[in-house]
RNA sequence: GGUCCCGUAGCUCAGCUGGAUAGAGCAGCUGACUUCUAAUCAGCAGGUCCCAGGUUCGAAUCCUGGCGGGAUCACCA
């Protein structure tokens, strides 16, 4: 039950009515009308700006109109008052048993409170994470992988058909760079004295297990001077090996992906999808032979070369320059397999695609945009959400990495010092498109300014009240189950209906964040979810009358306890959605 | 130089895709706290929403042009 569109709803009814009524003229459509929670609390429950959008069509001036409007919806008995205000905005305060009945509806449908409507025809393709399988995941990695995930999972209880999918890099010339280096650890494993990797291959240990392994089911038999006897068996070994790696990896996050798509299977075989997709748009007009011009204020690439070349017509999509499909040495630009991917996706039926990239890829969205529209005649929603730059800090010092000298910081060893949890919630407590500070010391602090454990210690606490409650009162959790709406007539703390009127603004939030490909805005939710428990929870002190657990009242204990547990399942709902674990005590 | 992102309280950031008197945490100040599980709670103070135009009933939000910061520019991936 999503409130607002509650009232949505029986605001139209309401215009509907005054259409009837002669006020309005036939055929008022209600365009751009919202009715949302009004910033001012004072300003009631729920603010609509319905007479404002319909004053122009309907000639009338926006309060009198308001009026009208009015008068319909005082006789709506979950209405409690009817307001004008300002420039025409009609303000509702509902019946607190109408906020009471949200707590029941929680109750009633547990995790499935604020899930969306079944969205047929709408099928999403979220791609994230899609690191080289060159090496372990770093740091770089995390957020983009979290982020992916917690809107795969938004997405999926907005209602949408959703799949997550991981894209493998494996047919560029950075593999064979990576077979030479799983060579040379071959050739170690054997014996041999091989001093430093040279320069432009991999040198991290990583790939020292790759080498044993090639040693254990190969013995000697690689050694060779010409490498394209070695490469092919290297090359499975390895991908396999930093596959193997990388998932486990993201399994230590709690990170879940459906489908491993290989770029190298696109052209495997006697298939080649890529050029199928070339010729797709070649018969559409979009592929020509030309010469591009150097890039523009920068310093040519020392190899620049300028010669004619295979170009896709990406500037007729809004991108800056035509982009080229295919190398001198006749493979494929990683931007023509990219082309044949997301072709790919849609024709697998993803009418909708995500991509999750990392800020310094913002520059590729244009031409695979312009792609994605010239393949799919632009039936195809495309977004990318980009994530920007993660720093560290340790209690406020930054964290010094050198790629350059390669002491990056890897995602297993984030997640090795903090735990999952902090890792997962701190990135998503901030928009994509902001950078984001991630401090290892103050993401376990236990304190409020930390909001991972602000939220959690909101669910634990919860579970301890419900605990507390059952030695007072045995077998009121039972009753707590099965509450009903005149079981919560006592209710009528102020604190208590803004926490009602807050878990009711959930399942707006819910699709809001889905809507906007925002999970952030779960967390945030979350956090003030938070705050308002226990600030009730607080008030209890001063005032004792206001207790969760009333050692004299078993009645109103129950009511009390059915809020409680209302708060504890949006709560742990919302984790779920953002990876986050919802303990059951704090220790 | 082009493109993309960012610019909101002293600091770190939200602001629900155009609503009313712009919010939270930290830092500062004032008070409460021998606890229904502690690591908090209540309050005060703090603002040229980068600037200038425009769109309209209404702009932090949308458009245009600037300014400042970051990322990026390829037959790499």
């Amino acid at each position: 039950m999503n409130v607002f569109v509650l009232f949505e709803e029986r605001i139209d009814d309401a215009i509907t009515a005054l259409v009837a009524d002669g006020v309005l003229p036939e055929g008022t459509e209600a365009r751009g009308l919202t009715v949302e929670p009004p910033r001012d609390p004072s300003h009631g429950d729920l603010a609509s700006n319905a007479a404002m959008v319909l004053a122009k069509a309907a000639k009338m001036k926006p309060r009198d109109l308001a009026e009208q409007l009015a008068e319909k919806l005082r006789a709506d008995p979950d209405v409690n008052e009817v307001e004008i205000a300002g420039p025409g905005f009609i303000n509702l305060r509902l019946a607190p048993e109408f906020w009471r009945g949200v707590v029941g509806a929680v109750l009633k449908q547990g995790q499935n409170f604020g899930k969306g409507p079944d969205r047929p025809g709408k099928k999403v393709n979220v791609e994230y994470v899609s690191a080289n399988p060159t090496g372990p995941l770093h740091v770089g990695h995390v957020r983009g992988a979290v982020f992916g995930d917690a809107l795969a999972n938004l997405l999926a209880f907005a209602g949408y058909d959703v799949a997550r999918e991981y894209y493998i890099n494996d047919a560029g010339s950075q593999i064979d760079t990576l077979c030479r280096s799983a060579y040379m650890r071959y050739r170690e494993a054997l014996g041999e004295e091989i001093g430093d990797i040279p320069e432009g291959l991999y040198p991290g240990d990583y790939l020292k297990p790759v080498g044993e392994a090639l040693v254990a089911s190969h013995g000697d038999a690689l050694l060779s001077d010409d490498e394209t006897e070695w490469m092919p068996v290297i090359r499975e070994v390895s991908l396999h090996m930093m596959m193997e790696m990388i998932r486990s990896d993201l399994a230590t996050l709690n990170i879940k992906q459906d489908v491993f798509f290989s770029e190298r299977s696109m052209i495997q075989g006697d298939k080649d999808i890529v050029a199928a997709t070339i010729e797709e748009l070649r018969g559409k007009g979009m592929i020509y032979e030309g010469r591009l011009e150097p890039p523009k204020g920068t310093t040519p690439p020392e190899d620049w070369e300028d010669r004619e070349q295979t170009l896709f017509r990406s500037t007729d999509f809004g991108d800056d320059v035509d982009r080229a499909l295919i190398k001198s040495d006749g493979t494929y630009t990683y931007f023509a397999s990219d082309m044949a991917y997301h072709h790919d996706k849609y024709l697998r039926g993803f009418n909708v695609q995500i991509d999750v990239w990392g800020a310094d890829h913002a520059g590729y969205i244009k031409r695979v945009d312009a792609a994605i529209q010239a393949l799919t005649d632009k039936q195809a929603e495309f977004d990318v959400k980009v994530c920007q730059l993660v720093r560290l800090y340790r209690g406020g010092e930054p964290v010094k990495m050198s790629k350059r000298a390669g002491t990056f910081v890897t995602l297993r060893e984030v997640v090795d010092e903090v735990g999952p949890d902090p890792v997962r919630f701190m990135m998503l407590y901030r928009k994509n498109e902001a950078p984001l500070d991630f401090d290892f010391k103050a993401v376990t602090e236990t304190a409020k300014e930390n909001p991972v454990f602000y939220v959690q210690y909101g669910h634990a606490r919860v579970c301890s009240a419900m605990r507390n409650a059952e030695e007072t009162f045995p077998g009121i959790a039972e009753k707590v189950k099965t509450v009903n709406v005149d079981g919560l007539g006592q209710l009528d703390d102020e604190g208590e209906l803004g926490i009602m009127r807050r878990l009711a603004a959930f399942p707006r939030l819910v699709e809001a964040a889905a809507h906007a490909h925002e999970p952030h805005r779960i967390a945030f939710y979350l956090y003030e979810l938070a705050g308002d428990f226990h600030a009730q929870y607080n008030r209890g002190k001063d005032q004792p009358q206001l207790r969760f657990i009333r050692d004299d009242d078993r009645d109103l204990t129950i009511a009390r306890l059915a809020l409680v547990q209302a708060v504890g399942t949006v709560l742990y709902t919302g984790l779920s959605l953002l990876g986050v674990h919802a303990p059951q005590e704090m220790r």
